[in-house]
DNA sequence: TTGCTCCTCACGTCACGTGAGGTGGC
DNA sequence: TTGCTCCTCACGTCACGTGAGGTGGC
């Protein structure tokens, strides 16, 4: 029952696809990006691939639902001296990241679809209001510093909380006018707004360095939720100049 | 302090990227794609925001950030009938998707990572190694059928799940033999392979229909796990005739 | 006048999907 | 000859980023 025909001894570009699950153009796009090539051609120019093909893309496959990217995997692929490592490291840090905010939104999309299964007459608005997600910043705190954060806290008591967060959007808001109206950061009005900023953020980190910088920078690299606090960089590094010049240091 | 120039009354695109924590061209995008309209234009054309465009914004970045589309943001702010809890319930089903598959591939990674610390000079060939990851299919079981199919694991005992595990592979590659030679369903080889196929599955999930039902259609929705188990829908749908013939349901 | 902001194309990115129009293979 | 597969462009998708070349505003 073996064909005799040569071409019989290898894949076309239609059965591999078949059997790695990945679409042809899928493959014909690894080729052009140089992470899978066939092992030779038929003489009107078909792919062909031999039996190893199926092994690199099982390999591409594994790498592909780790989330690397085309360009990561021909570059692990190839071997070529990419710190592996690194890449590694990258990745976890990358999918920590993704799995953080991914948890977030589906806690605030369960309670919304809850309070949706049990109303007859679910609107956008009802969505909206239910979504009200804490806007809750992503910052990667060890276990120790997430421990003391709530221990503090317990200490500080409801009432003093509940206070700075009130103060805050004031605060923020003095700020902007101020930054608006152009007076400079070393002013005595400004002065005094970086004085009692740099007292909220103390209270609130009990002046961990380590985990206002967290914050800090978490804060940075999430524009969304620095505009969600009425913040913005300009304003950023407008009290962090007010606090370099009073000598405050957040960490 | 106050400036009297009305053009000063309103955000121009820049400042309400700046608050915003959007960037211009997303603003611009959001404006062909029906999203957000500016309140007026300058006479020059600039684009002018009122204070509504910033809560606007808002509601887009909590729908963003929960991961629908733009194009489902606008029928949710348009409010057109669309069905919120439909939209609702697909958010979170795809959610949950994408959190599992994440920590499929967080794990496999963690594990990596970690060899790959107490390796000095680790290659690709290792990550990929240590990546071999179950190739987990995604199966939405409820606790229950989770429970009953470790309980009925234990009962087999390991010896049994081995052998099956070892069986696997041959059978698969039998019924790909006998496709390939074009053998009909209906014949005796193939019904003893498809007699065999539903031992198999039988002995696996107990004969639990729902178990069976969402097992079978976790593979049709995920061709790369079929590729990984050395099948695809062809080889489905042969065996899927065999048994049909043979008159045994998986469920 | 200078420097900054804004405008509208238009093309690039990522990993493909989807035809269009033409040919090989059995 | 028919139907299936393959070939190479080439354009579409998603949510933008990045200039290019030109103008408004203070």
């Amino acid at each position: 029952m073996t064909n005799p025909n040569p071409t019989r001894r290898f894949l076309r570009i239609g059965e591999l696809a078949r059997r790695s699950g990945f679409s042809a153009k899928a493959l014909r796009l690894y080729e052009a990006r140089g992470l899978l090539k066939p092992c030779t051609h038929s003489p009107a120019g078909y792919r062909l691939y031999g039996p190893e093909a199926m092994q690199r893309l099982m390999q591409i496959a594994v790498l592909r639902r780790c989330g690397f990217a085309l360009a990561q995997i021909g570059a692990l692929l190839r071997d070529d001296g990419a710190a592996v490592a690194d890449l590694l490291a990258e990745r976890v840090a990358e999918l920590e990241h993704s799995l953080r905010t991914t948890q977030q939104a589906l806690q605030a999309l369960r309670w919304a679809a809850a309070r949706a299964g049990s109303s007859s007459h679910y609107s956008t608005d009802d969505l909206l209001e239910n979504l009200h997600m804490t806007h809750s910043l992503d910052v990667n705190l060890t276990p120790e510093e997430r421990q003391a954060m709530l221990a503090r806290a317990e200490q500080l008591g409801a009432a003093t909380i509940a206070e700075a967060e009130a103060t805050w959007p004031k605060l923020i808001a003095a700020v902007r006018a101020a930054m608006q109206a152009g007076t400079p950061p070393a002013s005595a009005e400004v002065q005094a707004l970086a004085r009692r900023w740099h007292g909220l953020v103390h209270a609130a980190t009990g002046g961990d360095p380590s985990v206002t910088r967290k914050i800090s920078e978490a804060y940075q690299s999430q524009p969304q939720a620095m505009a969600a606090q009425g913040m913005d960089m300009e304003m950023f590094r407008y009290i962090g100049q007010a606090m370099a010049v009073a000598g405050l240091k957040l960490f």
